[in-house]
DNA sequence: GATCTAAGTTTTGTTTACAATCTTTATTTT
DNA sequence: AAAATAAAGATTGTAAACAAAACTTAGATC
């Protein structure tokens, strides 16, 4: 009859793996750290079955590497690895934005609209401060993914390369041209509103694909 | 002291899963087969742990789904669900082919050429009978992925989108032209020879989402 | 002094047992 | 008779114990 006293503990497994989540985003398990099952079964206090399940579910989503009888390692983006990540993102949300453009309703356009009103007015007040860096590049990016209304792209992007994308972005400091963004952005809602999801697609993969090149100059004097 | 014996089983859960893909890929475990742990487990004579584990790696495939508390199901694909993959893999393998042109060496383009010479011969020798849908296809479209040497691709790709596609194509049967494809795949391998990304993009994307469109006048009469 | 070897310790992989939840079945009530 | 409730059965989630493999450390030999 009443299930939700239990304030929906949904599963140990499942609370542990969002909360290991989040601690891999925030940088407070650093790149390359060792997840040790019996520290973090004491840590957190829970066996450790459900901390395997957890830790295999990361690795599912890419954000740890197991080696057979050696263990868990947070993975380690190299930038050649996040070149990768930002070539398939490309492909990704180009289709998301081609796909947003027949799919979105008016309604969803029009709160998108007043997303990038809030934004506009953000930096105009704050002199071009990155704002954007924390949720509202995302917010911009999210509601076009979803506007897709393809569940696969949705959960691939949302569930699986957007904590890789976090998780880089904390350990090593990303800057960003917030007016340039903000542009772009409108650019790619003029393409939606006007239902062309051709030109949506070329607007978006030209965004993102901008952040790749950018990374692509700095691994020659990197590595190699 | 003889552990060699067992060819290489690198660890349990690992070797169950391969299994369970394959019984799944296969047709055996059949669309929305109900996966019991305790069955299976006794099936396979081995513990549940391991099993849980071969499951949760499954879930993170894409090719079966878990409820809390009530048991994991082979997933059922829909046609609007196959039309989401297809889409998918339009993005994806669109990009590769773009990389794979760029990436590419002169001896895995000549090994890919050898490739579409065999399918042509084949074909001519069968009368267009359906020898791509088993591995042809697939090889083809392997190579051009890995070629892109993006890991991320390589894995999206080929460690879950496959599988499902797989098991879709044993489950209902899926008719292609032969001629019409290996066509194709020869356009593609033009472009890729003539290191031309853009158009080598082009052609697979139009090469796949040509099934996507098959796919997609089959939904409405279906569903809705 | 450095390197190879071997024993010890730690960690992971696996099995077994227990608790909580869901599904099913049978009974009762309207 | 149909629907709702309650109890029984089965299944999943979790914890604890055991076995095997890998890393570490100490010792011996070159």
């Amino acid at each position: 009859m009443d299930t939700s006293s239990p304030p929906r503990m949904e599963t140990l497994s499942q609370g542990i793996a969002d909360k290991l989540v989040r601690d891999i985003t925030s940088g407070d398990l650093p790149q390359g750290s060792k997840i040790s099952e019996p520290e973090l079964s004491r840590r957190y206090g829970i066996g450790r079955g459900p901390l395997r399940e957890a830790i295999l579910r990361l690795e599912g989503m890419g954000l740890v590497i197991r080696a057979p009888h050696v263990g868990a390692r947070v993975v380690t983006l190299t930038r050649t690895e996040l070149s990768e990540i930002f070539a398939v993102r490309e492909a990704l949300e180009g289709m998301a934005a081609r796909l947003a453009a027949e799919n979105m309703t008016d309604q969803e356009l029009g709160e998108l609209e007043q997303l990038l009103e809030t934004h506009a007015a953000y930096i105009e007040e704050h002199q071009g401060q990155a704002y954007i860096d924390q949720n509202g590049d995302y917010d911009f990016h999210y509601r076009i993914i979803t506007g897709s209304r393809n569940q696969r792209l949705i959960r691939s992007l949302c569930d699986e390369l957007y904590h890789l994308m976090q998780m880089y972005r904390k350990n090593s400091g990303s800057r960003t041209r917030p007016e340039q963004a903000l542009f772009e952005h409108q650019m790619i809602f003029k393409a939606l509103k006007d239902r062309d999801g051709e030109l949506a697609e070329m607007l978006m993969r030209r965004h993102i694909g901008q952040a790749r090149r950018e990374i692509k100059q700095f691994i020659e004097p990197e590595q190699q």
